[in-house]
Order: structure tokens, then sequence, then C-alpha cells
DNA sequence: CGAGTAACTAGAACGTGATTCTAGTATATT
DNA sequence: AATATACTAGAATCACGTTCTAGTTACTCG
């Protein structure tokens, strides 16, 4: 069911089906989808998407890495042209936030699929996320690496949560991006880290949180 | 429908509903939950419920509200006996995740509502955000309260991911804890800072990082 | 090549629950 | 008392994911 001996007739056809459902989440939401629409879309029987996917989650989580491999290539694509670890990390931070930004419903479907009880999306999701992870660790030049894996954990949970906030309408897509510079400041730069400034008495200025209902 | 002119009779019954709401989550999870059930055990006509709730979501965010309520008190109860504002912020923090470990469901009730369409039930979601934000930004003493509310910003977004985590099942409630330590550690600590050692040499060591599939 | 199996198709059918509606009864307001 | 509003039990509706049916290809391998 997940990767097997296929003929390419239906290598092709479940290719369809997974951009199918990537083309209607242009449009809409996962919620709003229905698997008919997609089978319809990918000129397939309903029945077929079901031969393919275990649920309306999974294949949806396939889409997703569908989504995620071009956003792995934009991210990757131009080097980074920052000189410290702030800078690099702030900068694939934000190719991430301005995937995102493109692709509202995908963000929504991260979210979703994150409290999915479908195994094969809860695993599909683990495996991105590992993806993901690593990238940003790479960004990390100048600390060793179980230290920048532990700073990346946090601010991809700073991403999560700021990107959930968005969809949820709750921030706007600029805060999300100057939340995040500003988190890998805290975690990295001396200029700003409270760590670093503890007990010195430089007063710093931040950028506003607005959490307001 | 919120807050307005209620006889006695119907803030009690009001309140059974999201006390039945309440119970049913201490043995089944939202999603096995049916608003039927709800309704009998609250000894409530199933009309009534939504009389009260425009939706399932917007029920359960109530329950939610109402659990809030005993963990804020569980939490401020005892006065912290840390004397940094790691210590102090860690332990809030951790009453917030033994709190969840009690409650499992609540906590995947929280990630359910999170992505909830429904306006009241996000609406909710955000004051409740609010007041638990509060309370940890009141754990920190020594630094000014805009750099304190950055913190806590972003511990809330660790919180948030680990407990999503845990419920999924991808890692134990300790590695919550650990985790969430370590990482108001990396941002307020000169000792594990990477911010303050950063070109110091000093090399550091962490907690395991465990985000396997 | 030709039988047999697996995949595909269109479409109907099923199952689960949330949500809404009905008709009658109780309660509250003035 | 008169009327509106709330409440009740229960039926009816609705949406949709998922499964099933019957008939039609397509592929495999002997």
């Amino acid at each position: 069911m997940t990767t097997a001996k296929l003929t390419p007739a239906q290598t092709a056809r479940r290719d369809r089906i997974i951009d199918a459902g990537l083309t209607l989440l242009g449009e809409r939401d996962f919620a709003k989808i229905q698997v008919k629409e997609v089978a319809v879309e990918a000129q397939v029987a309903l029945g077929t998407v079901y031969h393919y996917f275990s649920s309306k989650e999974h294949l949806f989580a396939e889409v997703l890495v569908r989504w995620a491999a071009t956003l792995r290539t934009n991210i990757s694509r131009n080097p980074l042209r920052g000189t410290t670890d702030a800078q690099r990390l702030s900068q694939v931070i934000n190719r991430s936030v301005r995937a995102f930004a493109r692709q509202p419903s995908l963000a929504r479907l991260v979210a979703r699929l994150e409290t999915s009880a479908d195994p094969f999306a809860t695993e599909i999701l683990a495996r991105l996320a590992q993806t993901t992870n690593d990238i940003y660790v790479g960004a990390i030049h100048d600390l060793d690496a179980d230290t920048a894996q532990r700073v990346v954990t946090v601010v991809d949970a700073v991403l999560a949560a700021r990107l959930r906030s968005w969809v949820a309408g709750r921030i706007s897509i600029t805060a999300v991006s100057d939340d995040l510079t500003d988190a890998i400041g805290l975690l990295l730069d001396p200029e700003s880290s409270p760590a670093a400034l503890r007990r010195t008495g430089i007063s710093q200025t931040g950028i506003s949180q607005t959490a307001r209902s």
C-alpha cells in the first residue's frame, strides 16, 4: 500500500489522485473537500481512491508529502546568506512561513492531521517533521549538534503555534514571521537574549505581542 | 447566549450540561462522546443542549473553560518556591503538564478545538490562552514585562507542541516535562543558553531528543 | 494465446452522528 | 389569566466518509 510494485498506469493513477487533492486544497479546505470530488478531479472511481488510501486523512497526508517536496526544494534552492546562526535560521524558517502563507489550507491541513487518529497519517506526518527539522538544524553552524537540535525543537514549536494562530485568524502572517524572528533572537542572539542580558540592566525593545481575542 | 439574564434554574441546567461533558471526558474522548449522551448525563433534552450551545465544539469549549478554572486554582494554590525565573517558570509549567497528564482527553480536546471552525469555540480558546499566559508571565520576576511575555509565548508554544506529541503517543509525559524544562533553560538559564555560551567553547550536556517516528 | 486474478468503474447502499424539527407541556413575565 | 419562551421526548434530516455490487478491463503466467 505504500511503496510496492505498481504498474506505470497505477502509479499514474495514484499520482493523479494526490495531485487532485492538492489542486482542490488550492480552492478549499480539507474539511470542505469531499473524497468524491477528489475522485472526480482525478478522473478515477471513488473506490479507487480507497484502493490506494486507507482514509481521507491518509490521502491528504500524502498530499501534504507531495507539497512538502516542492517546499523542500524552495527552501533549499538558494543558499542561506546570513552570517550568524540566528540570521540563517530566521531565513529558512521564513521561507517555510512564506510557503504556508501562499497555501493557507496546507497550514490548516497540518494542524488537522496533527490530531488525526489514522496511523498512516500520523506516521507520514512524523516523517515529514523529521525532514524539515533536519533542514532547520542544517542552518545552524556554530553550535554542537545536540544544542542545535534542541534549539530547533523550540523554534519548530513556535512555528507550529504561530501558524495555527494565523489560520485561526488571530494574527497576521507578518506577525507570524516577526514572532519567529524574535523567538530565534531570544534563543541565539546575545544582543537580545534574556539569559545573556539577565542582570545587565540593558533594556530591550521587543515586538508587540498581540494575542487578544 | 454567553452571559445574560438566566433564571437560577437555567443556570443550573446549563451548568449540569457542562459538568456532564466534563464527566464524560473522564471516560472517553471528545470524538467518542455523542451530544445525546451529554444530554442524558445532564438529565436534559437534546434540544436543550443546542439551546445553550451552538455546537458540540462550542459546548466542549465551555467544558474546557470549566476545567481550566480548577486548573488555575491548582496551579496558583501553592506559592512557587524557585529562586530563579527559570525555576519558577518550570514549576508552573510543570503543574500544567501534570494537570493534563491526569486528564489526557482534555489535552486532546485542546488540540482538537485549536482547529475548530466554530467562532465561539475559537474565541473561548483565545480567552483561555490569555489566562494561562498571564499566570506564566507572573512567574517571571527578573525580566521586564515585555521580555517576560515574549519568553512565555515561546514556552507556551513548546508546551502545546509537546502535549500534542504526547497525546499522539509519540513521546512520554516525562519527556514532555523534560523538554519544557530544557526549553526554559535554553531561554533563561545563563548556564545552558546558546546565546550566553556562544563563542565560549563550554560544552554542554542536553537531554536526548527523541523525535523518531 | 487464454484462463484466472486483481484492479477499475459507475453507482447504490450503509452507518454514524451532529443538527434540526415537531407537538405537546411547563414555566415565567406582565 | 394570557402570551411568549423554555423544555421534553422523540422523530426526521442531512452530510459524508466508507463499503459494497455487478459488470468491465488489464495484467500475469503457464
